[in-house]
DNA sequence: CATTTGACTTTGA
DNA sequence: TTCAAAGCCAAAT
């Protein structure tokens, strides 16, 4: 649990409000330019104490996964949109005007934890 | 040590 | 344009 998810917790804790990223941006800023997947699982396995914005990560495409996770892409999508996140007319997020790039190297420091 | 899994991405039909 | 299949990586079992 310290090697990859670390820094994967460490980015998306540092997504500023009314911005998201992809999965794949944050496989690719740690190096791992195929590991979107290895991502998303990181994700799945966020401890609730940590509070990590799960919501502004969203896949390619700017929709949300599987649909579930926050109680409901409607819910999603009230969450972001009350951080200042646009959408599209057809659901999607404006991912050009609130894509965030993370910087190469996070060093947000996270408490040990068990895995999921 | 080998197999499975997953909130993804890309490509080809 | 929409749908299905394969590829990839790290942690879990």
């Amino acid at each position: 649990m310290n090697g990859f998810f670390r820094q994967v917790y460490a980015i998306v804790a540092g997504i500023p409000e009314g911005k998201v990223t992809t999965y794949g941006l944050i496989a690719e800023t740690l190096g791992h330019l195929r590991g979107a997947r290895t991502v998303g699982w990181a994700m799945h396995c966020i401890p609730r104490e940590l509070d990590l914005p799960s919501h502004r990560v969203v896949n390619r495409a700017g929709t949300l996964a599987p649909g579930d996770i926050f109680g409901g892409p409607e819910i999603q999508r009230m969450m972001l949109a009350a951080e200042g996140v646009t959408f599209l007319p057809d659901g999607r997020i404006d991912m050009p005007k609130h894509l965030w790039i993370p910087d190469g190297a996070p060093e947000a420091e996270l408490p040990e934890r068990r895995p999921c």
